[in-house]
DNA sequence: TATATCTGCGCAAACGATCGCCCATGATAG
DNA sequence: CTATCATGGGCGATCGTTTGCGCAGATATA
């Protein structure tokens, strides 16, 4: 047996009728420490090894320290799923999101993870229909039923307000991931895709490019409105005129690429660049060029955003705005598990992060 | 440091806003029943409530039909704490990786995924580092704390037959992705690559090709290994010798492919094809022939391996084997939760998948 | 010295299921 | 007609924590 070695400190009549009252041995293969044994050894109550663990209520330091030691040495570590039972919350971080970009899911979750190592957090994943009417249902009763510590919303979903509100409405920590900045940083990380967006229309126009198509995101999107957003303020900042024309509705996928980079082809005179508000729309966009004999970047300059690993991967590669997914994967579980964990509460998690230009071989000037 | 902590106030506030909240719209699921509620209500005990949510033991039709009658009349559902607590097992399955391609890991998830819908289990995700020499108890801590139902195991790590060992030993269910069929079927999901590769080669030599290039993965990965020797195989089979500067090594990496591909660009004379054994790397060899100026298909055929989405958007798209991930995935699933939900218990799942050869533009003809 | 105020700590009750044992009931055999 | 057996069903212990409440003992104040 595990702790036969053990002195015990104390002869309590009380514990010793509680042994005694036992009918049993469990089966003892996996005999871990519990809170008892901690009690015991240390000659203090439970509830006393319960303050330490949770650094609630004031106890002395010799106290703390003695059950500090034992729970040092016997590698003690308390059974999550008791915890959960009494706490009535489980240390599981919920991702929710709706089968955006696949490359952006699977960073996020690298992000995350990162900042859950050496918790005793869980990452736990489940995708949703927003399309579906039992979406907020479904969310609320996964929230509910494994009482998630917190969830991180992924975009396009986390700008559904009514998610934030039944998150508040369960007790559910939350963070809202976003192409722009809200108001509340305690529960939102956005990126500055606008700032990122004008850098980028700004190096097209800034080569001699004034026929610039765009291709936009799906209406509703927020991503979708601030890119365009940035985009239509670099032109207009240039003093260059933007035909409705120019502008080509895309889904994010990259057959919507490919369908709106044919409209934009088909113009006379065609665009000399074109700004596609994803990596794969913009990967499209090299794709249509091919098929059709367009030589990029001689004939056609291309920008994308994301830079996802296919940005770097065709020929030539891209030109695009990366994004720092990781980092702010990692920032948002912070942000929730923050108050949970002691590495150093002062300093605030940051809310926003830096989007770049990463200049690759899809861009050159137009031709004269 | 070692625990999370807990604020008390906020964990007091959040009961009282909790209970607050009672007071709902819907008069179903949120003020939660428990089993107590659900025995008095149907005029019986706990237990034998208990015995119908579990299916165990016998009772009477018509116990059996007015206790269902109750749970679904009240939107009763277990709480999986205090069964993960009672059962010393939590509904959770896990999938444990090391980091290789990423968007199958996507695509395992999925299918695990939907394996999961409708059913009380979540997925935990949990990354591992082979090179770590603490792996093996990472995992097993892993496992144990969180007392998990079972786990996914995906190559490379589930060539790891210390690990399968350790699920056996914790007594955690476990199913092992692989490349090649075990004598194993409870435990093991693996594809054809070996008959998949045969196959593509076989199309190569179909159309002419005499000097194919091999572009290999890394050593110790089985996968590795079984495509090789289906190449090999087709090769010897077709009386084409091989000579052992036709085969490059690749580490299943993007750039390992672009490495690879300039070895072999610069025999006398070229190969005709190459054969890569990840679409990764076939990338990598269609994105190296592009920055030498050879043309593809026409100079240099290429063929890739798993069709992940970069081979149908690079151009020209890839030829490539298909590789049933998503349905592997909910095979795994399957069979570890298999006995755990009612959904005919007779049919076994399938252990091994069907791969197939999927014809895009990068394969034609040798040039005369 | 007596009273009031803290402070550290323990007892025992939740938390919500599962399950070992025991009992009641009706059927069947001797 | 009684003894044995099979079977549906209940009581209460148990899983390992957290926490409300209360009680000593120490310190401060009058």
């Amino acid at each position: 047996m595990l702790f036969a070695t053990f002195a015990v400190s104390t002869s309590n009549s009380c514990y010793a009728a509680y042994m005694k009252s036992v009918p049993k041995p469990r089966n003892k293969a996996a005999a871990k420490p519990t809170i008892n044994d901690i009690a015991r050894l240390a000659g203090v109550s439970k509830k006393t090894v319960s303050r330490v663990i949770n650094r609630s209520g004031s106890l002395h330091d010799d106290t703390r320290e003695k059950i500090e030691a034992v729970i040092r040495e016997t590698g003690y570590v308390p059974n999550p799923q008791a915890r959960a039972l009494a706490l009535g919350r489980n240390f599981l971080i919920g991702l929710v999101h709706d089968n955006p970009n696949a490359q952006m899911i699977l960073n996020m979750q690298q992000g995350i993870l990162e900042a859950l190592r050496d918790t005793d957090f869980e990452l736990v994943v489940r995708p949703v229909d927003r399309s579906s009417p039992d979406m907020l249902d479904d969310v609320r009763s996964f929230l509910v039923r494994q009482r998630l510590y917190g969830v991180v919303l992924l975009p396009p979903i986390s700008e559904i307000d009514a998610l934030a509100r039944l998150c508040e409405e369960v007790n559910c920590k939350y963070v809202r991931m976003g192409s722009s900045v809200l108001d509340d940083p305690d529960h939102m990380v956005a990126s500055n895709d606008r700032d990122a967006v004008i850098e980028a229309t700004r190096h097209l126009i800034a080569l001699g490019h004034r026929r610039i198509g765009l291709i936009s995101g799906p209406h509703g999107f927020n991503s979708a409105q601030v890119r365009r957003d940035g985009f239509e303020f670099a032109l207009a900042e240039a003093g260059i005129k933007l035909p409705r024309s120019l502008i080509a509705d895309g889904q994010y996928t990259f057959e919507s690429g490919i369908a709106a980079a044919e409209s934009l082809f088909d113009l006379q005179p065609r665009p000399t660049a074109i700004f596609a508000c994803n990596d794969e729309m913009a990967a499209g966009v090299l794709f249509a060029a091919r098929s059709r004999g367009i030589a990029v970047p001689e004939e056609l300059s291309i920008i994308g955003f994301d830079d996802t690993p296919i940005a770097a991967r065709v020929w030539p590669p891209l030109t695009t705005v990366r994004w720092p997914i990781v980092a702010m994967g990692r920032s948002a579980a912070l942000k929730i598990i923050g108050d949970a964990t002691s590495v150093s509460p002062e300093d605030q998690e940051p809310s926003t992060f830096v989007s770049t230009l990463v200049r690759r071989g899809s861009v050159a000037p137009p031709m004269k």
